[in-house]
DNA sequence: CAGTATGTGTCACATATGTGTCAACCAGCC
DNA sequence: GGCTGGTTGACACATATGTGACACATACTG
């Protein structure tokens, strides 16, 4: 499951240098050319990060942003502004906009994917990183592996994905309709009660070398990673 | 300081997967899209090793290579060609280039790396790995020799790249696709499960002394050298 | 050049492993 | 107790992997 960013910048140029930089890093890339064309690609999917140019075309950057941040859905989505070095002044600097980065405009693409990762790593680190650790279960995703205090787990490829899944948002509650999404693909029929299934045989695999439960039930809502 | 190498070569993709690879495996890169920016760049730096592609918009390889022969500050300078299979013919393979070496795409990356090694070897012979060892397992460059726990060990050249390819890192699982683009050549057409195949007798081979299974199956995903 | 040795890719079948569903059972809650 | 919703073991089935056989290619050898 690749990180899908989203690129708001009107300048064709550099809207495409982003795009093959970041795709050839391993994101998905939708590019809006204007304001408008950004929200409705916003609605249309949720990204994991916005880039968005400053200047733009029907809706300006700030104001997206500000619109981004207001949304419950999206008050946490985070957004790296890219600005010209001329309107680099203290009055934007100062101005709370709510965006997680800027970037100024002529930039090194290094550095921007530099900036891209870090903020995905702050956010949702199961994304980029390729080891994540969550309380004492570590899973590694070069190599396929998954440990918990040391003792290595085998996990089945179900089993795999699903811990995958919850670790991109430990602590937080997936419905089996979310989970069957994440984990199997939208367009597969499952009956639901499988993730059920599954949930208990990842239990039994984590909990086979002692410890106690790492997957919350939560009634009438789903299952989830316990946080810490 | 890094080996540097000059790759010249008109397709993107080409050049790109080259790049990629000789970076990974500590060289220095620097790339030309024709015959003409070619000679410039060896103007610009003098390389260590020139990989050419036989054909090359403005001058032709063969033409570039002529030149660089016919300097006498590059007159040794070693020297791979890239042909096509189709212009693998004799009037080619018989015609005094002065290439060290042919490579016909396409071509396995392990194998082209393999290839430069061998040839940067003679010339810098102190600069370039010849040794590997992972676990009790021995793989040595220059002879192309296998041993494990000391015992010999004889692995047919398809085997020998396989085991080169897992050991650029231990434990991490391939795929069986990314195996035939890495290993094979990445516009082969050859069957995903000849992969098991070929993973079945490197296995063979390597247990065939005792010892236990080096190499872990990764189900639904693939195939990795055990790290350690 | 025929003859031999070696290596390669594919297939078919055996085996191993994982999957989805169901149903019985259990737990908390009015 | 009668709900509602969650857990779990059994099981038939699906899928992935392992492997021997084989035909063909290619490289050596005398």
């Amino acid at each position: 499951m690749k990180p899908f960013v989203l690129i708001a910048e009107d300048e064709k140029a550099v809207a495409e240098l982003l795009r093959y930089n970041l795709e050839r890093e391993g994101y998905d890339t939708a590019v809006a050319p204007d304001g408008d064309e950004a929200m409705l690609l916003l609605e249309e999917r949720l990204p994991d990060l916005v880039l968005l140019d400053w200047m733009l075309p029907k809706v300006p950057g700030i104001e997206v942003c500000r619109r981004i941040r207001s949304k419950s859905e999206t008050a946490n989505l985070p957004v790296i502004m890219l600005t010209a070095r001329s309107e680099e002044s203290d009055r934007i600097r100062g101005l709370d906009t709510g965006a997680d980065d800027y970037v100024t405009k002529p930039f090194s693409t290094t550095e921007l994917m530099a900036r891209v990762r870090a903020v995905l790593r702050r956010i949702r680190p199961a994304l980029v990183e390729e080891k994540v650790t969550v309380g004492d279960i570590t899973i590694d995703r070069t190599t396929h592996t998954v440990s918990r205090n040391g003792a290595d787990i085998h996990l089945g490829p179900t089993e795999f994905r699903l811990l995958d899944y919850f670790t991109q948002h430990p602590g937080r509650v997936f419905s089996r309709e979310q989970l069957l999404d994440g984990v199997w693909g939208s367009d597969v029929y499952v009956e639901v009660r499988t993730v059920d299934v599954h949930v208990g045989r990842l239990r039994k695999a984590l909990m086979s070398q002692g410890g106690d439960d790492p997957i919350r039930t939560v009634r009438a809502a789903g299952y989830s990673l316990r946080a810490n």
